[in-house]
DNA sequence: GTGCCGCCTGACGTCGCGTCAGGTGCAAGC
DNA sequence: GCTTGCACCTGACGCGACGTCAGGCGGCAC
């Protein structure tokens, strides 16, 4: 980018017609020395953002030195992610076109990456809770899935379990156990996160793991259920979800990590 | 989505052929039973996604049980952002196939989330430097603009001005001021964070300007100097880049209230 | 003259549909 | 039987930012 000068040297660059003294690049050249392809040229050409001054009589394309600032303008802007058409409004027009389009780029952005935070709680989810369990059948898959889309948090029939298992001999002496262990993990993450650790580190993704074993035993090993889980905590927001286990900080480093270890 | 059932009693939903007993559904009644648009079943069926077992002697489709079964798959997979191509090769694959579809599409959204981050901190630095100066002059934009593509974080002019600045007397006692000022922002937006508080909560918004104002002064007004102070963040990470002042926690809640500010 | 590279234009493909345009099926009211 | 109106059909274009041929011309070295 910083060796955007003309290459007068070599001759290549200047049309050698009636104007000697200006200077001109080929599109080759351009396109080289932006590390763009010609293909975009011809596509900023077409669509009226960047339209060269001049042509050879060949009908080759000469950028003049005021071509190449515009474009300077225009991949900053589109460094910026904005759509071509709103650059060229904000190059043609006035500064309040300028504003409201870098503002109307940036809750674009916002929206995308809320969205996407979304994705990835219910596709972590997803993978933990059938990819670990043993043998994840297709129906265990479908069942995950529908657990995670539903718009209520558990089925009737998941409810009427948790009731019977709620019920079992000992049940109170478990729920206190995942309690303590979600506790502890939790702490040991946010060390690592006060301590900047990679998420990608062996300890925090063995830390996952207990993670996922604690969900898993709570869940009595179902793929729905422990889908039911994360959309809850998707839902209802991670401190709710868990009653203060979970902070919202600890849970996206979590996912993270997830993201990570899944990606191996 | 849950009063998915055939409309057998209106009879609108039933092939009075053959085959009086089997429950099927016609195309408008699916798509306003799924919310989705009748066009939108024509596309999936064009690309094979989910082609409808029966046909009335008019040629209008009729989706049987199974058919619905597919679909419900297949909304709970575009509920995760998968490609439609992916679906249907998950649908139509093994368990094996499923598992990297959804790895693939974590990585996916995960890289997504990373590069709107890095948007969002443009965004909000180039807001930050000219719009809210005296003026924003198109060369101030450009400048700006330029400042956040660069690779290095200052120019040399930059740099020479910094140090003619901080040779000017009294200096050394500004720049601890900064460092004071910008050390109450970041304690206070902690306590905003832990407190739960809403980024457009006005209290919150409030701090956002008092950051600007900071920044601005250690920039001495210069819209560009501002952009290769938000650019140097954005590269170094926050707590590298402000030498402790800023957390990464803080940083990101700072840029959403940005956002949010903006945006009204 | 010939070979090669760079340039040209035009057109199709991508992804997930929205939005016409023009035609048919089917039930109800006249 | 005829019209009205709605649901359905197929086919085609459009979006966004280009990638990727295909077919042909210009200019330079040998």
């Amino acid at each position: 980018m910083s060796g955007l000068v003309p290459d007068v040297a070599s001759g290549n660059s200047v049309y050698s017609g009636d104007h000697m003294d200006e200077q001109s690049w080929k599109i080759g050249d351009l396109a080289a020395a932006t590390g763009l392809t010609v293909r975009a040229l011809h596509h900023f050409d077409r669509i009226g953002l960047l339209v060269p001054m001049l042509r050879t009589p060949a009908g080759h394309r000469l950028y003049t030195d005021s071509d190449v600032r515009r474009l300077y303008r225009i991949l900053a802007l589109r460094q910026l992610g904005m759509p071509l058409a709103h650059i060229a409004d904000s190059l043609d027009g006035d500064l309040q076109d300028f504003g409201s389009a870098v503002r109307a780029q940036l809750s674009h952005v916002e929206r995308t990456i809320e969205t996407h935070r979304h994705l990835r709680t219910r596709l972590t989810a997803l993978l933990q809770a059938t990819l670990r369990a043993t043998e994840p059948s297709i129906d265990q898959l479908i069942q995950a899935m529908e657990a995670l889309v539903q718009a209520n948090d558990f089925t009737p029939k998941q409810l009427a379990q948790a009731k019977r298992r709620h019920l079992e001999p000992g049940f109170p002496d478990r729920f206190a156990g995942w309690r303590r262990q979600g506790t502890e993990i939790v702490a040991e993450l946010q060390a690592h996160i006060d301590g900047g650790t990679d998420p990608a580190d062996p300890a925090v993704q063995e830390l996952t793991r207990r993670w996922t074993a604690v969900i898993r035993d709570m869940a009595a090993g179902e793929p729905a259920m422990m889908s039911s889980i994360y959309a809850r905590i998707e839902r209802k927001g991670p401190e709710v979800a868990t009653r203060g286990v979970l902070t919202a900080q600890v849970w996206d480093y979590l996912q993270r990590a997830f993201a990570v270890g899944f990606g191996t």
